[in-house]
DNA sequence: CGCAGAAATGTTATCGCGAACAACGCTTGA
DNA sequence: TCAAGCGTTGTTCGCGATAACATTTCTGCG
């Protein structure tokens, strides 16, 4: 069964041991063209019996096919992606296509860098999170000549197509929510967010929301690094005890929310009623929380999705339309009062 | 800059646009061989401005050497195993290797297939979680002539290197510790394990260990799918009903601890006195939590590491040890009294 | 029985790059 | 001035497969 020389196998072997030639070996193990019953039974028996695992790279070459799709995301391991990972390989499993992740740490060179690596592949399709890449990225997008998704954001240009929410109007939807509720001594509490770009929008459309009524902000805080949920219990309790009448405490994503949330309900803070909260993601893990955490769906799956069907309908000839914009939906949850 | 032909860009378009041979553009971009300065800079502003990116297929063909490192895992959706990737990109950065993931959710026909897609890429080396596999996986692992780390686990013969713990050992570790404090009436809440190999191992040491002092497990319950916190919730709500006098609950994660920590807590039963509680992994999640739930640190990021040193070792043709088991640790946290 | 047309199989020419070796040209010292 | 020596650049060939076309072997039907 198992081959133990130093140089691996290739055609040639198989095409020996079954006695036909290479080409029908080839035919058989991709399933194309006609051969007879017998020959197919032979040649995967003798391909079998030497373990032989066709060698992709040279059939890549011949073929000027790949059947790769690069995605492209932040990081694995915060909730969001592996969720978006998740739509994408659904999708994908029913066509011949196969995604292969790589990882930037929210770091432009780094996106940079892998994009570059993974181009060098040739894959069928790129899916990459945001839209904003250093220029040399965007160019080399443009250049490569595959059809290119850029997903979770929609406020700005794709180099070919998009598929996301608009953050922006999502930070604008629930500092709407908040202040129907009545709360108007509003914190936020966020990630340090220089390159986390859809924090940002999502912050810049909360706060120009609040503006529009006349609200500011009171409390700011940011992190960056460590345990999530730690640190939105450290972040709240910090910034409590410097402004103890704040009403509402809007937090850039549910895990720290989830901190916050934990860490009130031990102090016998009444909430919503003293104090509301609200995160953002719809993360599975909310589910599990004493008090379901207010918060806005992002659609994750649904962009993971689309976002692979964009690539596979391409990758068919097809078209498709070159702007998907998901709406994310308030969840109240406990934590935030209606009207 | 960009270029919009439909056909990709090769060495021979650098080559024209720079006047030397292809040959000449290759040693540039691959830093290798004597290259004056004058050409290597004519060069390397050539293919700059076309937007040239190599092709590593054909470069894979001619050189024989790849330089991806197939890391096949079960699932990306947990937090255990985003760490022990990270361990691997970390290693594998400081050299010219790098990982690509592939995700089997428990299934050995998936990790089969999956298996035979990477090794079809020709990679410089596997890391594959676990040490089940099917019988034709193993075959193909054997026949690739490739290093082969399996991780994770060590109780069990690997195929080429292994490194990890001892499950049935942590199991029986805990038990002990368990036993030491004081507990006797104990309760097991895991997942439905068929396919976790590593999940059922720490059981079996589990109950082994107890049954060595006459103790039996008072009660099981074993969940899927579904949101782990809220899993863990419920069972242990389940569990305390239908036998109260539990004063032990042994989780087989620390996603579903937490649930069960959280519920516990609501319901005012004092922790660890009346109840002790424990999970398993070590996930940076529990330091959120009110309570520090009782755990043991499955050395995750390490195995990545060391897994990833065994292959780029042996990339360079130097020998490794073929099993590195790593030792965990208990910590205790407020959930388990000690002594 | 014979021949058209389909089915089954084989042959040849790439695919884009890198290894190995060949050739070039410039410096240097006798 | 010229050969040796070295740094630099070019040529040839093959990696392992597939596309496209060529050829052979079956079929079926008049």
């Amino acid at each position: 069964m198992a081959n133990d020389e130093k140089r691996s196998l290739t055609l040639r072997d198989v095409s020996e041991v079954s006695g036909v030639s290479e080409m029908t070996v080839s035919r058989v193990l991709r399933n194309r063209g006609d051969v007879s019953n017998a020959t197919r039974e032979r040649v995967l028996r003798a391909a079998k019996d030497l373990g032989y695992v066709p060698n992709k790279i040279a059939g890549a070459l011949a073929s000027q096919r790949v059947n790769l799709v690069a995605v492209i995301i932040p990081s694995l391991s915060n909730m969001v992606f592996p969720e978006v990972l998740s739509g994408i390989s659904q999708v994908l499993e029913s066509t011949d296509l196969q995604p292969v992740v790589g990882v930037t740490d929210y770091l432009p060179e780094k996106e940079e860098k892998v994009l570059y690596e993974m181009l060098s592949w040739r894959p069928s399709g790129v899916i990459i999170a945001g839209l904003e890449h250093t220029e040399a990225a965007r160019a080399m997008l443009a250049a490569s000549g595959i059809p290119v998704v850029e997903i979770m954001d929609v406020d700005g240009k794709p180099v070919d197509a998009m598929v996301g929410i608009s953050h922006r109007r999502a930070g604008r939807e629930m500092a709407k929510a908040i202040l129907k509720a009545g709360y108007r001594n509003i914190g936020f509490l966020g990630t340090k967010m220089p390159l986390d770009h859809r924090a940002r929008k999502r912050f810049e459309g909360f706060t120009e929301a609040l503006a529009k009524e006349g609200v500011e902000i009171a409390q700011k805080e940011f992190y960056s690094g460590g345990s999530a949920l730690a640190k939105g219990r450290e972040m709240t309790a910090t910034m409590l005890e410097r402004e103890p009448e704040l009403d509402f405490l809007y937090y850039s994503n549910d895990m720290i929310g989830a901190g916050g949330l934990l860490y009130l309900l031990e102090q016998g803070i009444d909430v919503p009623g003293q104090i509301g909260l609200a995160g953002f993601n719809g993360v599975e893990l909310l589910q599990g929380l004493p008090r379901q955490l207010a918060t806005m769906d992002a659609c994750r799956r649904e962009i993971g999705v689309k976002a692979a069907e964009i690539i596979a309908a391409q990758g068919e000839g097809k078209d498709t339309a070159m702007v998907t914009e998901l709406t994310p939906k308030i969840s109240f949850g406990d934590t935030l009062k209606r009207r």
